[in-house]
DNA sequence: CCCGGAATAT
DNA sequence: CATATTCCGG
């Protein structure tokens, strides 16, 4: 939540941007989660990482606490002013007629934009069963590796070699880059047909977290956002989302070429290739999609030199810049042999020109 | 079950 | 609009 208080003189400005809480599941989900595991020295540590996160969640929300005195004391100071501004004016009349024009909503006055109360319940024990969501948690370093998936053992041997999934590093510090978003609030439209399961027996009270409690009294000047973090009600929900680090991407292509081209290779054996610990089929699948679809559109419109700019991406190297040209520093590994149609259709497009190359 | 593609959600 | 997830028919 944002405050920010601007008047003429004593204009201080707090700032305290505390995001959602997040835990990736209910305690319960959790305990239970953990009670399965088979192997028992796993336990600790599944719990531990668990314990970390809401250690740093604590802290997130300590920093808040802190500020909140701040909070209430500039809004105590904005009304205070403004009733004082208010009395003022009160005892002379202008008459009726400029009236409009004047806001001062001291008082009653009553419907007119209540616009800000953002109370639904006040419920406030959070930590009942306090859900939150769950953030690739990697602090800092580029090392750190944790592997969010639960229940995975180890499949394959070979495994070592990667599990990266860095979607939070950024190298260029470029961005704003928030470690966490907001959660979706306040939802009213209801999802649609499905979730009909309704009634549940035990159904967990997921509770919004609490709500701040703010004068009603306070004046437009201060603008709050509301401190959202909502519990989403829904047991089940989205599945979060994959976000295709550059990394993660480099491995899809070169497995990629080691199928023969995006239009032959087939997910599973993508992924089988990657050797992503983590990824799933879908998600590969769904990948695909996208960057079969972007293959195939050039010709059409006139215009556009369109940006293939995701498959030229290279990291180690820091050599492209100009994007003019087309810099093919590819290197490319074991013969391009084609899968299965072998047959030399003139058709319409170029069947298979993989390797993601620009062509005019 | 797997895949491709469409419909949706974020 | 782009990207990721889910649904659906083959």
């Amino acid at each position: 939540m944002g405050f920010e208080k601007k008047m003429g003189e004593n204009s201080r400005q707090l700032n305290l941007d505390v995001g959602s809480i997040f835990v990736p599941k209910t305690i319960s989900d959790i305990l239970t989660e953990v009670s399965m595991m088979h192997d028992f020295s796993k336990k600790s540590s599944k719990l531990d990482f668990y314990v970390h996160s809401l250690e740093e969640e604590m802290r997130k929300v300590d920093a808040f606490k802190r500020e909140l005195p701040h909070c209430m004391q500039l809004l105590r100071d904005a009304i205070e002013t403004l009733k004082k501004e208010s009395l003022r004016w009160k005892g002379r009349e202008m008459g009726p007629v400029m009236e409009e024009f004047i806001p001062l909503k001291g008082d009653s006055e009553g419907g007119g934009r209540a616009k800000l109360s953002t109370d639904f319940s006040e419920k406030k024990n959070w930590m009942s069963s306090v859900q939150l969501w769950s953030t690739p948690v990697h602090y800092e370093n580029q090392d750190s590796v944790l592997s969010l998936r639960s229940r995975h053992q180890e499949e394959e041997g070979s495994g070592i070699d990667s599990q990266f999934q860095g979607c939070n590093n950024i190298k260029n510090s470029g961005g704003a880059f928030l470690p966490f978003k907001k959660a979706p609030g306040l939802s009213i439209k209801e999802q649609k047909r499905d979730s009909a399961s309704a009634v549940n027996g035990g159904l967990s009270l997921s509770i919004p977290v609490a709500e701040l409690e703010l004068e009603s009294e306070s004046p437009d000047l201060i603008s709050v956002k509301e401190p959202s973090a909502f519990l989403r009600p829904q047991l089940q929900q989205r599945k979060q989302r994959r976000c295709w680090s550059p990394e993660l991407h480099k491995r899809f292509v070169d497995a990629l070429q080691h199928l023969g081209g995006a239009q032959t290779a087939t997910p599973k054996q993508i992924r089988e290739l990657m050797k992503v610990d983590g990824l799933t089929n879908d998600e590969v699948k769904s990948h695909l999609q996208k960057y079969r679809l972007h293959i195939r559109k050039l010709p059409s419109t006139s215009g556009g030199t369109r940006d293939f700019s995701w498959v030229a991406q290279e990291l180690p190297n820091k050599q492209m810049v100009a994007h003019s040209g087309s810099p093919q520093d590819h290197l490319n590994l074991g013969g391009s042999a084609k899968r299965g149609s072998g047959s030399a259709i003139g058709g319409d497009s170029m069947e298979e020109d993989e390797d993601d190359k620009c062509e005019s």
